[in-house]
DNA sequence: AATTAGATCAACCGCGGGGCA
DNA sequence: ATGCCCCGCGGTTGATCTAAT
């Protein structure tokens, strides 16, 4: 027998959240704090599961959120940390202050990724996959891979460094330049 | 103006780690 | 030592917006 679900799904609202299924969650949370995500949607009256209800918090209703453009600098460190940790998202998100890792993800995957050509695989499987765009997809295809294939010529001349994963406590940046950016990162191992 | 392609991002899914009984 | 359960993470999807044709 397959893992139990998360949470009962039968009668749960799904996609997208209301104003008013905001102003409960903010609500809650703001009296109880965060925490104990299974039992709040019943608790604060709201029709979501716990991950749901988690999810949303955390990517998009924190106070401490900073919404908007992610800086060139934001960016520039974005690249440098990835090139260390992988695709760490919530490592790199803990150094970005006040970014999420889902918004930090999206951005490499929108905008970043391009430059490493490491999308020609991801896309062509997600529209030969996708049911609902299969019309024209075959010439979709061959001109999305042209492109790429384009912009991985360029991208050669990048080297991405991707170390085996190694578990740590902590990490900090350590600044050699007054400006920030020069430094390098420390890490504390288990 | 209508259609198509590409970009963006919120949200979902499944898995694995770790706490606890 | 073992199994269950919750939480957090990364990968992926799909709706919507924008730009190009």
């Amino acid at each position: 027998m397959g893992r139990a679900p998360c949470c009962e799904k039968v009668g749960l609202h799904r996609g997208s959240w209301d104003a008013k299924e905001d102003a409960l969650l903010i609500q809650y949370v703001r009296s109880h704090g965060e925490g104990n995500w299974k039992d709040l949607p019943k608790q604060a009256g709201l029709l979501r599961c716990g991950k749901s209800c988690r999810l949303r918090w955390m990517n998009y209703l924190r106070p401490d959120i900073k919404r908007g453009n992610i800086t060139p600098e934001e960016e520039d460190l974005i690249i440098r940390l990835h090139s260390l940790l992988g695709n760490r998202w919530s490592l790199i998100a803990g150094r970005l202050p006040n970014r999420t890792d889902n918004e930090i993800k999206n951005h490499w995957n929108s905008h970043l990724s391009k430059k490493i050509g490491s999308k020609v695989k991801t896309m062509s499987t997600r529209l030969f996959t996708s049911s609902k765009k299969n019309n024209n997809n075959n010439k979709k295809i061959q001109k999305y891979t042209k492109k790429i294939e384009n912009e991985h010529e360029h991208a050669k001349e990048t080297k991405i460094h991707s170390p085996k994963p190694v578990r740590i406590s902590s990490f900090r940046w350590e600044e050699s330049s007054p400006d920030q950016s020069i430094g390098r990162i420390v890490f504390q191992t288990l």
